[in-house]
DNA sequence: GCATAATACGGACTGTTAGTCCGGTTGTCA
DNA sequence: TGACAACCGGACTAACAGTCCGTATTATGC
């Protein structure tokens, strides 16, 4: 057993507790109903153990997050056009928009889990995963369109794929997928035109 | 004393509890940080009073809020243009955006407490204040731009002037109010040309 | 002024939650 | 197999939103 690795039991529970927040934030109407006492009873496990493994809720949700966010970030980073490095810097704009989208819309109920609950003054946009995917659209922006204003508009284009903004208007507005991502594609290209 | 009317004790302690409220939200760093404990012990006022008052958290924060808008409702509402309703619909949008972020910008600590704390399943997006705004740049949009994605344009726009992007801005990136108003208005122009 | 009833007050109380702590248990390795 | 490090569980704490009811204040009719 090497430094890193951790014992049989931990990984046991440490993927039970996963499975099982996952679980319930999924079949939850708002992250809020559900506890960590809930997550731990789910799981099988104790409360200690839960936040020994995960510290506080907060990096709990942010590592259920980044599993799902692993295969999007991936494709970014070392995949084929439109989403990778060899494609043309408006094009890949557009598909990482459309991507994100469609990661939020399939896991809205982690993505509000996210947002909403982060801890006292964590806001969104400090977190890695922001600034990393931020930091990417400002600079493709800033190469092909307007250097200018490209952190500016990878804000904008992002408070526009914001979870509890895609769950309004799939659950109130009754919009569906297809088109939420249609009508944004198309506002992302009016977007980056001159 | 006519049936509406409040006592005058009462009056005197939704003053103070408004007040207090307003303060203990405009000096902490995040409205966490403001308990109900807090605003009643900063009123002089029991907790009961507190809550038989406002009901609720999210009703407290939200009278707060109505207030401060007040004056920019009134404007749009039957002020002169660009604000009023005889404006152009495409200025008045810009004009509603701009003023919208700017009473966001002066009153962040009460915008982020109302977006953030909300309730248990109390989306922003359902709340009133959002349904009208949204139903009046709808509309505008609708009128002169774009009578099919006036719903989904309007709802992007709001997006971009959320309280928790416009104190990123300010506070992490460091960006001047005027910066911002500057961005905006060309990005909302931007946004409603063909 | 004063009696009276309606109204409002305050703070002790409840229920729930995130997060801590430590005595006991289990897995790993020599 | 034995020893020890790592891990486990759930009782515990602190803090919070919201409730309740005996007491105090206010308006009103006389």
């Amino acid at each position: 057993m090497t430094v890193q690795d951790e014992r049989a039991d931990a990984a046991r529970n440490r993927r039970a507790i996963l499975e099982a927040a996952n679980q319930l934030f999924a079949s939850s109407h708002s992250p809020r109903d559900v506890s960590m006492d809930d997550i731990a009873a789910a799981a099988g496990v104790g409360k200690g153990t839960l936040f020994r493994r995960f510290g506080d809720r907060a990096s709990l949700v942010r590592q259920l997050y980044a599993i799902r966010l692993a295969p999007l970030r991936e494709k970014i980073e070392s995949g084929p056009p439109p989403l990778g490095p060899t494609a043309a810097p408006r094009e890949r704009v557009a598909a990482i928009i459309d991507a994100l989208a469609l990661v939020k819309l399939q896991n809205s109920h982690l993505m509000l889990a996210l947002e909403e609950g982060g801890g006292p003054a964590s806001s969104v946009y400090q977190s890695p995963d922001y600034l990393a995917v931020h930091g990417l659209l400002a600079d493709l922006i800033a190469a092909d369109i307007d250097r200018h204003r490209a952190a500016w508009i990878a804000h904008m284009l992002l408070a526009c794929v914001r979870a509890d903004l895609l769950r309004h208007l799939v659950e109130v507005d009754r919009m569906s997928h297809a088109k939420i991502r249609a009508n944004l594609i198309d506002f992302v290209e009016r977007t980056l035109s001159p």
